[in-house]
DNA sequence: TAGATTGTTAATCGATTAACAATC
DNA sequence: TAGATTGTTAATCGATTAACAATC
């Protein structure tokens, strides 16, 4: 179905869509047109419709698209009708927030465990699954066979923790570590995320926001 | 001190520049070049000089760049040397973890209270922090006049709590609630973090990694 | 059919890369 | 000084927007 290779521009705004496009199926909205759905993302019609070309005409002239089709359309584009089985490593706060709160069922996603090396949570249970000794992580990888791997652990153990998950056939990575996760494994996916760049972010927009407001009203 | 106005791409790169410089820092590097930065980094030397130069000239030649006065330099232009006051609402893992291991310091950040509605989670502590009662937030805001507000809560309250704040005086929103919050403030800034986008850009980067594997292992 | 809206091509715009003179 | 590396301009590349014929 892909036409070619499509850039990572129109790949990170597809998340985006599937998300509206939920909301408005569940809000029992039957069809939309570009030039709706981009009143509501507050993008240009054009760039919906460019976008979703790259992938085939899932429209109907006169008439727009289909949102539950278009939906589940961008949701196979997106890979989450394919099975994964994941595994969290590191169950502080930010673990079993992402073990509890993350949908994982919608991007067919299964949690098969969680692992801490930290004495003091190993044997707790998050969301009615046990903590798990890091020790045996390795045996685990080895019986399960996980092909994802999120990392909520330091900088300090993340490449080589990374490493020796994609010796046990680890090849995607949702790495939370404050460490960019190195580029240099070939077909392995990594999503760095980087909280503390999003929050800087944030600060920089607040100072010319501040300086924009100041010159309208000097 | 910035030439006109800058791309929204050469903002977003800024954290991660000042991230890896400050990891220069640490290791104790008095000076890097653009080319070894740009080879640590990932990107081209004509790219790294590019960004900076929307700023000033903060190189010499034949030299590079000065690693303490750079990374002061990017903190200054992301604002990060500029005093914010943050409360954080939702105290669910989520909240816990952003309060207890976001470096709020580092940013100029100080956060001032935690707030939740749960009446099981109010009066408990976080990092020494008591929760309160949501109910007491517009008092709280009167009296300690904070900028900036972390939403960890559902995204049915977002909206409306966010446009009460900002009547309380908050310019900027960092946003983890599963909801785009709207840009139809003027002098607002809004950071919307959307872990789940990034998980679902994770299973396509893996669907395509297995692609590419497939076609050079036929 | 007439109106609406897509798919797609062409035009514009912006961002990245390359090149090199300036200069430390 | 000679070598290195910046700052900056010009060239390339890619992404977004505009326009419109195709068509439901």
């Amino acid at each position: 179905m892909p036409k070619g290779s499509v850039s990572l521009s129109v790949i990170r705004r597809l998340p985006r869509y599937h998300r509206f496009l939920r909301d408005l199926l569940a809000a029992g909205t039957v069809r939309i047109s570009s030039g709706d759905l981009s009143a509501k993302m507050g993008l240009t019609a054009s760039q919906i419709r460019q976008d979703l070309n790259c992938f085939g005409g899932f429209g109907q002239q006169g008439y727009g698209y289909n949102v539950k089709d278009l939906y589940e359309e961008i949701g196979r584009i997106l890979g989450l009708d394919q099975t994964h089985r994941a595994i969290l490593l590191g169950a502080g706060n930010l673990g079993r927030a992402i073990a509890l709160h993350m949908d994982f069922a919608l991007r067919g996603i299964t949690l098969l465990g969680i692992f801490d090396s930290d004495p003091s949570l190993v044997g707790t249970q998050v969301g009615g699954m046990p903590v798990r000794d890091c020790a045996g992580l390795a045996d685990f990888c080895a019986a399960h066979r996980p092909d994802i791997a999120i990392l909520c652990i330091p900088k300090e153990s993340a490449n080589r923790t990374a490493a020796m998950l994609v010796r046990h056939g680890v090849r995607g990575f949702w790495n939370f570590s404050h460490y960019d996760l190195a580029l240099d494994y070939e077909g392995i996916a990594v999503e760095n995320v980087h909280l503390g760049d999003s929050l800087s972010t944030l600060c920089f927009r607040l100072k010319e926001a501040g300086r924009e407001s100041e010159s309208l009203v000097p």
